[in-house]
DNA sequence: GCGCTGCTTGACCATTTGGTCAAAATGAAC
DNA sequence: GTTCATTTTGACCAAATGGTCAAGCAGCGC
């Protein structure tokens, strides 16, 4: 995970109370904005105001825009990737995959932000996250690889590439929260109704859960 | 789709050869740089260097940055949205499915521009296309899930949701595209090579056809 | 060449916006 | 209440950028 602990070149100091309550105020209103907006359509003045202060005051919590939104990218980096990284080589291939997918469905229903400031990210070439992605996330995703291939070799998993396996199931948990406004256009008022969420696992469980049971 | 020809109260001249090259340029350029960018990210002035031109100009045949963006999209979105309209309700189901994935994914492939534009517009709550989306798309995929469901009825496919297949092809097939930023940084430069697609294409078949073949 | 229409652009304007700064307000320690 | 560090902000600056305009240029019919 990225430091945010050790700043380089800069004893940091305790952090006050009220630093500690502001910059996670910030923090959190950026979070909606950059999600909705964007790094470039995303505003300080927005961002202050959302969170009731003024523009100054922002930049006497974080040096900059991009600063702000680093951290923001950081700091939700880890949740983001937490049910993944929490993938059991020992458990029921079938029904971890189950609960990994399940996991992310809830992540894109209760925490949409989240899910779009990264796609926002990557879409626009990753210039923050490009680093993380090859070291970090690429030997992540190496390692629960072999796990999936190790399962395939097996028999627990019909003979699959991991690689595409994981990409496949990032897609399509995502896209529910990444395009929900073209959900929301297409399925009409459904989308927001409480069942929907639900109905939603059980077609992509069963899609790929069955798509890659062993046969 | 959006109308293009019927312009209201304004009698389209038939449009001279140079305008017509000239327009053709402006929304080549127009449609990289609003995919790599999205629309606030990108600038006018990028646009006209990229075909050669003043920025004076661009606004000469089109009045505003927004008109641009607009008619890309809309110019774009016939094509992108052709291999689904074209999904035949008397052809096999599990054939027609396998043309209809690999024809996006070779989308995905030779024009991910077209993929990433729409990916952004929607992202920031489809602003130009929204009506687009609840009306003509919605239309669409209501039609196309008629399909399926037809299908299914007849058990040629497993029961599934028909809309939740439908947006589990477009999020897993999309993601190749909107995303390869982060494929590559994590399979490293096989993502460049040219058997990557064909072996994406393998791994999705698979899991979808698998996952919603009659058992 | 003349004149006309359509194409092109340098110079310019206004707005937005990231960021600075000095001064004011606040709060804590004594 | 005095003092000092921390926090807050109004006013301001500079750069970027969407858009305008009047003047120039090019092609073309005559």
């Amino acid at each position: 995970m990225a430091s945010t602990k050790t700043r380089p070149a800069k004893q940091a100091k305790p952090l006050s109370r009220i630093q500690e309550v502001n910059r996670k105020a910030i923090l959190d209103a950026a979070l909606e904005v950059f999600a909705t907006s964007g790094f470039r359509g995303a505003t300080i003045d927005e961002i202050a105001t959302r969170c009731g202060m003024s523009k100054p005051n922002l930049l006497y919590y974080f040096k900059s825009k991009r600063d702000i939104y680093q951290q923001v990218l950081e700091q939700t980096l880890e949740d983001w990737l937490a049910p993944f990284a929490a993938i059991d080589p020992n458990a029921d291939p079938v029904e971890e995959l189950r609960r990994y997918i399940t996991a992310k469905l809830l992540m894109s229903e209760k925490r949409p932000e989240a899910s779009k400031l990264f796609a926002n990210e990557i879409l626009h070439g990753a210039p923050v996250i490009h680093g993380f992605l090859e070291t970090n996330l690429r030997q992540l995703v190496h390692e629960k690889a072999g796990v999936i291939r190790q399962w395939v070799s097996e028999g627990k998993l019909a003979p699959i590439d991991p690689y595409h396996l994981i990409f496949t199931i990032w897609a399509t948990t995502q896209h529910y929260a990444d395009f929900d406004v073209q959900i929301r256009a297409v399925v009409g008022s459904q989308a927001g109704k409480p069942g929907f969420y639900e109905q939603a696992a059980q077609a992509v469980l069963s899609i790929i859960l069955n798509g890659i049971r062993p046969r």
